[in-house]
DNA sequence: CTGTTAGCGCATTCAC
DNA sequence: GTGAATGCGCTAACAG
């Protein structure tokens, strides 16, 4: 009464069955070549088809020397940021016949370079991170192995790059907050390590240069990407004199602490004080008070760094593909407060 | 000036370093086998370290025909319980040298059958459903096809299971607020199609009939998981007559749901209202008002998943594993209101 | 367009 | 213990 242990069909059984060769069978099944509509291509496929049939990516992996399959870097999937991120290269991936695996870093360089190993005896094709470092470069030890690597969300000027106009998306919540009437706006500015924590740091100075407010560098403030680290700092600059009557924060994550911090302190948002955030993530607009923040579109992202990766494969000269944010209106922005 | 395109060292390149046949390389360096320790074996060791020699997980797979790769089936990993799942249990793989791959369903049965041939077509070892529901089974005619399946998260009464134990933690949650003096508690109650919310039913029964609560069954109203879903069930649930003075939702998803809504209408948590949700997914501690919750051991359940996985393989009997969580008692919980 | 042949890198016979 | 030979399932080089 033991179950059945059905080998699935190979090419062979195809080819039988259909009265040709295996070679015939492999090259019509061959998604590289253009389709022939020849009657032996048609009859091959319609046999694979109802045999069950599908390739084993294992044999035609170690024959062909590349595996279909793209190996992601993130420090960690609990941040949504980095789910939404994997999840739309894993469906870009779904969509051109490739399959997305991922390994995580928690954020330390050993554990990421441990990562990276097992991602390569995956025999990945190429890899994307999203966990560039200004000024640190695992990536040219890659690049001399010869493993194709692209970077997401983030930049470090010499890697090909897919990552959201952090500039632009700066401005535009800064830019808001301004229009608002606000003119001390505290950053909460993110870890200067991250290239995507700078371009909202450039957007957030030149949004306040235009708008006559030159003095600026006391208004930043240094943080991680973690709500622990957010609710930290805006304790420390809205205990402060001279208190901000507006927050640019560098995330979601990272404006739901200032937002604690907030209510902590008895302050009420937007009346005294207005937040914005930087993702759209899902809980954002539903938290109690539904979050103003700058929406991201990842999946362009995804499927360019895919492009990318293609394109690192084929020594193609780096670029980079930067897609516009858009500034997402919710309950946390407000005119700025009237003075007493 | 174009990169080497350096081939990692084969196990041939091992032997013939090591003086002795690619055979004896293969066995020496087989985990599977009881390590040697004599001579021969310990150069081999050796040379395999010194030329960094990684064995090429494809060709191994066609020949052992099993892939040390376990698939992971989820509705989604922007559902942050569903990625602190899949990271538990892709560390208990990397601890095991396995490796695990994911794919997402988006709560949809044809995606689901989808997501799970593409998991099949990369030949994992076996597959880990969080997605089971009660009443539809997938799993019959994955066993049927010789996978070997067990279910996380959730049971169906058939498959293996690893869960958290939900009536325990249904019945910590409502006891929790029981203690506080409430007895109008109603139930934000999930879907009827999951165990876990079934077994958080059951335990939220318990607590109530031990207080003497026996007529229940308007205090329950169904709902999906999502942040949604609970603010929409809250609205109309605290917008009633007789407006209950907590709320107990099935996950933490719908309790930040249930906040929003109580905010929107004006109620002071946890003056007004006591909420409760489960699963202390990070967020839940950094809410304007940290959720009291229920902890659920993910990395428990992660391990137990494996280990019925090789159950599962070896043909051993089903059984269930069940994990006991810990309520963490936060600010959206306190003494019912003094009646006016 | 088709079939024959060889071999990707490894694990497993089988003989010694 | 060790080595020679075979083949996992597929693709590629070659010849027709």
């Amino acid at each position: 009464m033991s179950e059945a242990p059905v080998r699935p069909p190979t090419i062979l059984d195809v080819a039988r069955e259909a009265g040709v060769s295996k070679s015939t069978v492999s090259r019509v099944l061959d998604e590289r070549l253009p389709t022939s509509h020849s009657p032996t291509a048609q009859r091959v496929r319609e046999v694979a088809q109802r045999l069950g049939y599908r390739r084993d990516r294992f044999a035609s992996a170690l024959r062909r020397q590349q595996t279909r399959t793209v190996g992601v870097l993130v420090p960690r999937l609990t941040d949504t940021v980095m789910a939404m991120t994997f999840e739309r290269i894993a469906a870009a991936c779904a969509r051109r016949d490739q399959f997305a695996i991922v390994a995580t870093t928690d954020d330390d360089p050993a554990t990421e370079r441990e990562a990276i190993e097992r991602l390569l005896d995956q025999r990945v094709d190429g890899l994307v991170l999203t966990t560039a470092r200004l000024g640190d470069d695992v990536t040219s030890g890659l690049r001399e192995r010869g493993v194709p690597v692209v970077l997401a969300l983030r930049s470090d000027g010499t890697t090909p790059s897919a990552a959201g106009d952090d500039e632009l998306g700066g401005y535009l919540a800064t830019r808001h907050l301004v229009d608002l009437g606000h003119r001390r706006i505290a950053l909460v500015a993110g870890p200067a390590y991250a290239s995507s924590a700078l371009g909202r740091r450039a957007g957030f100075r030149r949004a306040l240069a235009e708008a006559g407010v030159e003095d600026v560098d006391h208004l930043v403030h240094e943080s991680a990407f973690s709500m622990e680290s957010g609710e930290e700092v805006a304790r420390r600059v809205l205990a402060g004199t001279d208190r901000p009557t507006a927050v640019f924060a560098v995330n979601d994550n990272t404006a739901i602490g200032v937002l604690a911090a907030a209510q902590a302190l008895g302050l009420s948002v937007p009346d005294d004080l207005s937040v914005v955030g930087y993702n759209d993530v899902p809980v954002s607009a539903r938290l109690p008070q539904p979050l103003t923040t700058v929406r991201v579109p990842f999946d362009q992202i995804a499927s360019a760094a895919l492009e990318l990766l293609d394109e690192a494969r084929a020594q193609a000269p780096a670029r980079d593909v930067t897609v516009a944010p858009t500034l997402i209106p919710r309950s946390t922005s407000g005119p700025v407060p009237t003075q007493v």
